[in-house]
DNA sequence: ATGACTGGGTTCCCCAGA
């Protein structure tokens, strides 16, 4: 089975590399978030002419998450995240796809440190851990896919100095996603490539891509009864460098 | 200290992204 994440930066906008993208990648479970759509415009009608059933929680111009499934209908969970029902933005979905429970998560940036805007990510990151840990206790096969906005270590990213100042590698964003870790998440990408980190997202300015100034930022966790199921993971960089790409790329793995 | 790029909405400029 495969499951990929993937920020699509406008499911408009990004239709057609979105279908050439599962047309050819063909992953069983695909999270995608900034779907930038509402509910009633996202394009259902493309994703299942492409294979796929989808759930999606949407929210006009901004944020907004998606499960898709080939061949299946997932079977929404739960959406939003609990702990402030104040927190109106579309950054949660989970939902059951074949005996698997899968999330897609839009995790807030927090720019500028400090801020609002970080006190919210670091509140929404308290809730995640709150909500993960719940989902642990069911000791199923469990896994929280999605753009993290989070920089775990030095080592992924490019030059560790020229994003010193920002939200993504506060030593505050990435205290709350090793104590996530730490709860018994593992991180697939880094558990398949622990010596050469893989980026899954380069900024569309100062011609990142080309220069492969990239970062990694999204992330797939999986529960103990999913991580002993891992077979490999990866990042699908071609589709980043392709005409009116996203600037983060698909980011997938293989379980048993 | 700033801006580069891109998508989307309040659209012919502004905001947010990372």
């Amino acid at each position: 089975m495969k499951i990929a994440t993937y920020n699509v930066n406008g499911i408009k906008a990004r239709l057609p590399r979105l279908v050439e993208w599962l047309t050819e990648t063909q992953p069983d479970v695909a999270c995608l978030q900034e779907i930038k759509t509402s509910d009633e415009t996202f394009p259902e009608a493309e994703i299942r002419d492409a294979g796929y059933g989808a759930i999606w929680h949407g929210q006009k111009g901004f944020n907004g998450v998606a499960v898709l499934a080939k061949g299946a209908d997932p079977v929404e969970r739960q959406r939003r995240l609990p702990g402030d029902d104040e927190d109106v933005l579309s950054r949660y979905l989970e939902a059951e796809i074949d005996g698997l429970i899968v999330a897609s998560i839009y995790l807030p940036n927090g720019n500028p440190v400090p801020g609002p805007k970080f006190e919210y990510k670091l509140t929404w990151m308290e809730r995640l851990h709150v909500h993960a840990a719940g989902l642990l206790a069911t000791e199923r096969q469990v896994c929280l896919a999605g753009d993290y906005n989070v920089i775990p270590t030095d080592a992924d990213v490019w030059k560790p100095a020229a994003m010193a100042s920002d939200a993504l590698m506060q030593p505050e964003s990435r205290a709350a996603f090793r104590r996530l870790a730490a709860q018994g998440w593992t991180d697939a990408l880094h558990s398949r490539h622990p010596n050469n980190p893989l980026w899954t997202f380069w900024d569309y300015t100062m011609n990142s891509f080309a220069r492969d100034a990239g970062f990694r930022i999204d992330h797939l966790m999986l529960s103990p009864a999913a991580a002993d199921r891992l077979v490999d993971a990866g990042v699908d960089k071609d589709h980043r460098g392709r005409e009116k790409a996203s600037d983060h790329a698909p980011t997938w793995i293989t379980l048993r």
